[in-house]
DNA sequence: ATGAAAGCGCTAACAA
DNA sequence: TTGTTAGCGCTTTCAT
């Protein structure tokens, strides 16, 4: 039916040993034999059988990829990146969802896996360090931002102190002096931004006005709303700017300024936090802190090859971020859509990761 | 190592074969052989080796999903249906992005593929049918949406005349008379959906102003704005109610509404098209037509299972789709967001398929 | 530098 | 109903 690796052989009048190491680029084989076996290669039309190819080599093939929900637009950007970045080491992903529920993250991690892989790239929202320390499953893991890690394995990161404090900073530069934060203050990534949002005051020599913040219940766009209803519901004068957690948040609390015949960014200026796509067709569009999602992606497949050759540290592994700065920091005046072609436009660089 | 079918086998005292009939629900096998070799499976931690199984069964194991980029909400929710799907089959899902290239658009159609794959959910952007039809490969293919497929292999369409022939009326009921669209009236999938914008009013005993009418020259959201914008800027009274093609091209038009001081919904009714997430965070929501993803994807997925069966009849498959209103047609008042647990709420039912 | 042959773990004829 | 065994297509010692 389909050729196979002897049909190429016998086409070049050679073993498939020969092939084989023409195939997979061994290095001694003279430019005549390599030409005469690729060219037979091209003739026959022969792909190789990957299932034949993993099962000899002993190894699965395909990394998963488990995320909350694919079509979160930070998570289906990422999965994009894991994608590119897990095909150039021959690596398929498979994509698994667990939707926030705990015991699909259990599941997840104890190896109870639909299919036998090769590393894990785990973006976990409810299992704690500790049960991920304690799994039994010895494939090779890697952690995605959000939750810590605490040295169970690795774990890519934003700086988010850098990143919240840059894009406080960025609002105080437009001379904004009641900063209001809407996220948890005490913990987990929230809590790391609001440290950043801390610092950046702190550096003008101004207070966090507990009345300026607000947690919220969960990262979508009526919590933002709630709790920006709340900051303006509040004693003290309104707030001049805000600082959201995620670019949803910071989509409802716009939501919410606009109801209260609030101009962005006249009246309050607001930024957010993941650049999604979203925050480039909203009105008006969004200033957001985006982390560099290619280095993420690239990070995180780095790993689990890394772990597969043996290397089992457990590591921090920090990736850069932009500040992307659009109309609800800087105005009407800044731009329209910035699509992806052009986003280089209103971007201040900032911490980009080496490789 | 890692266990395999023969420990299970020892475990058990009986033969491979029989290990192999009670993991692949083999019917004719006595229920206490089988809770015998469940207890074994069990005791080992046997899992399957999908590589051997598959080199064995003379399958892939995985089917490719190709779109035109992953970050889109579309092809984003789209794909975690057709992975749900998929998963139901026993099919991994390849994720390969296009970015609307013809050439990898070619590529993907002559089979030069990184993997094997037992069949190809594709979804094309610039490829003609007749290019379609003339490819050599033999891999099971089904198309999605967009672009016609003129019978060359399966197809899975929303009925786009039906679905904007409903969004147009719902517009009308509104009172709405003067009724713009922002698409292409000549041209693929666009045209369709213009077909039914003009049924609609032609129901209502109205014409088609063709000053209402603009083509876009991408689903951007800068291109519904500039449309907008020209629409606006036309000679004849403005219009109260706009349908776009789709929900990115409708949050540009929004932004036009906007920055010309005009309200939505109380001066133009806004309706999209696709029902992407951003939509229900927007300012206002958006009212869109939603077709039924889950039910895109279904169908894609037993179409290749039909193929490999041997079905080789290239069908039309439609699937059903629904208005979902919100504040973008319905005021203010309707509702915040509409996220996806709440979805039911604002939703009129319409043509669902039958499976 | 190239060839011969022994598996990788599983499925499915064929036997029993 | 269960066991035996020959491949599936490739990689990889071990020879040459």
């Amino acid at each position: 039916m389909k050729p196979r690796l002897q049909d190429v052989a016998d086409r070049a009048g050679v073993s498939m040993k020969t092939v084989s190491n023409v195939i997979n680029g061994y290095v001694h084989v003279s430019e005549a034999m390599r030409a005469k076996v690729l060219a037979a290669v091209e003739e026959v039309g022969y792909r190789p059988n990957l299932s034949a190819r993993n099962l000899a080599r002993g190894r699965a093939g395909m990394i998963a990829l488990v995320v909350p929900q694919l079509d979160m637009p930070y998570f289906a950007s990422l999965s994009m990146h894991v994608l590119e970045a897990a095909e150039e080491q021959g690596w398929v992903v498979l994509i698994q969802q667990t939707r926030g529920d705990v015991e699909k993250e259990r599941a997840v991690l104890s190896g109870r896996f639909a299919q036998r892989v090769d590393g894990l790239v785990f973006s976990p929202l409810r299992v704690t360090p500790d049960e991920i320390g304690q799994r039994s499953d010895r494939t090779p893991l890697v952690l995605l931002g959000e939750r810590p890690a605490d040295g169970v394995a690795d774990h890519i990161v934003v700086d988010n102190v850098a990143a919240a404090s840059l894009a406080v900073s960025h609002l105080l530069d437009l001379d904004r002096r009641r900063v209001a934060m809407i996220g948890n203050s005490t913990v987990g990534t929230d809590r790391q931004r609001f440290e950043g949002y801390a610092a950046a005051l702190a550096q003008r020599g101004l207070e966090v006005d507990p009345e300026l913040i607000r947690p919220v219940p969960s990262n979508r766009g009526e919590a933002g709303e709630a709790a920006m209803n709340a900051i303006l519901a509040g004693p003290g004068p309104r707030p001049d700017a805000v600082f959201c957690v995620t670019d949803w948040v910071a989509l409802g609390a716009v939501r919410s300024l606009h109801l209260h015949g609030l101009r962005v960014p006249e009246d309050v200026a607001v930024v957010g936090f993941d650049d999604i796509p979203y925050g480039r067709a909203s009105t008006p569009t969004l200033t957001s802190i985006s982390p560099d999602r290619a280095a993420v992606a690239r990070a995180a497949v780095a790993s689990l090859s890394a772990q597969q050759e043996g290397d089992r540290e457990p590591r921090e592994i920090a990736v850069g971020f932009e500040l992307v700065v659009r109309e609800s920091t800087a105005g009407m005046g800044a731009s329209a859509f910035v699509e992806p072609a052009a986003l280089d436009d209103a971007t201040l660089p900032f911490g980009r990761a080496p490789s």
